[in-house]
DNA sequence: ATTTCGTGTATTGTATACAATATACTGTAT
DNA sequence: ATACAGTATATTGTATACAATACACGAAAT
């Protein structure tokens, strides 16, 4: 592994990634030295990895107990989705007049592309969904905005409804995205927005982590 | 001093307090084995409390070169009270039904009693400010967005304009104030909305620390 | 005088050792 | 059998020791 970047951040990125994909699910105790055997390092930059997933609310820490994976109960997660909600509206509404209309033509046009229901059509689509969110997150002219955006995308990572592809047709969720990057063009702020908001709380799967 | 909290906590709670009244000011190096030495503790707790400000936006890591104060420049800082007035009017829209009418009217009534330019009068302004805000922060029902605030309040900390209250006179600004909490009492969403972003836009200091 | 290289020093990054405390287990009493 | 107490153990919190690197200073060359 290139060791251009220090153990911490390693840690960080792996325990991340981890979260996110179920590896560590929702609840489960975080042992340092448990991490630090696994990893091959030592505990203290697994126990600074821990501190600041703890500040960013991917895990808590119980004094003197440790860490454990973060497990919002029902009515937390949906103030999570809100928050997210409230963050990605009204970055949307900044970036309405300086997001490229090209971009988003491109992106629609990959959106339409999705006809059929392979495996790689879910993939597009996973990838564009991302481009689009990514779109107001880099064009909404303000940092903390932008940071705080990609922080609860994080956090909502593994409450994410990504069966949903699986479930749902493709062609539908498609059009769900297609209506928002159209308002978009057209300048529609309050009907962008209110799509937009409606896709998000849409994304979250229910009850447990999928 | 009481040690029922962690040296970390207590460090980083110092730190804090030492960063939002200037003992530290923005762009100082903080060096891990002097606040050691100064707060009489290890290097450990001192490098926790640091990181967790660094994840916070308080002070900034600069790999193998250490932590420093952050010093936001003239954008970033427009930016930082921007962010901050997009999640406490979102706040504002969420708790407006929510916030009890005599807690509106007690704070008003405070407000209305400040007639002179005592010293006292000044102190009372700080503090009714503090509750207003706390108002929306407390009652918009969503924690995540909650915690938020009180992040970014922490953030704009150092840069409010508290000379303000040494400067324009104090029935000026309590009238700003009462302004919001009547527009809220008449539940005229968009009103109360517009005068709490001005509001928070003119407590802003420019250029330099207070 | 200026630039470049090299060495020494200061400071961070990481590992380890130690202290304190929460948990688990065991034995005893009811 | 259950509840409780006491001890043992495991795990975190903190201190210290060591490693690696950035910076400062100075010497030498142009």
């Amino acid at each position: 592994m290139l060791k251009k970047i220090s153990l911490a951040e390693q840690a960080y990125d792996e325990l991340v990634k981890n979260i996110i994909t179920g590896v560590h699910s929702g609840g489960e105790m975080l042992q340092e030295e448990r991490l630090a055997a696994d990893f091959g390092i030592s505990r203290t930059p697994v126990r600074e990895a821990l501190q600041r997933l703890a500040a960013e609310g991917l895990v808590e820490q119980l004094p003197r107990r440790g860490f454990r994976v973060a497990l919002p109960e029902e009515e937390a997660l949906s103030e999570l989705f809100e928050c997210r909600s409230v963050l990605e509206t009204s970055a949307l509404q900044k970036s309405i007049h300086h997001i490229p209309a090209e971009e988003i033509e491109e992106l629609r046009k990959k959106l339409s592309a999705i006809r059929k229901e392979t495996e790689e059509a879910r993939h597009e689509l996973l990838a564009a969904d991302e481009i689009m969110h990514d779109l107001f997150t880099e064009y909404c002219g303000n940092r903390y905005l932008s940071s705080l955006i990609r922080q609860f995308r994080l956090k909502t990572a593994p409450y994410r409804n990504y069966r949903n592809c699986e479930v749902t047709p493709l062609t539908e969720l498609s059009a769900e995205r297609i209506a928002i990057l159209d308002a978009l063009l057209k300048k529609e702020t309050a009907k962008a927005s209110d799509l937009l908001a409606n896709h998000i709380h849409k994304g979250r799967c229910r009850k447990e982590k999928p």
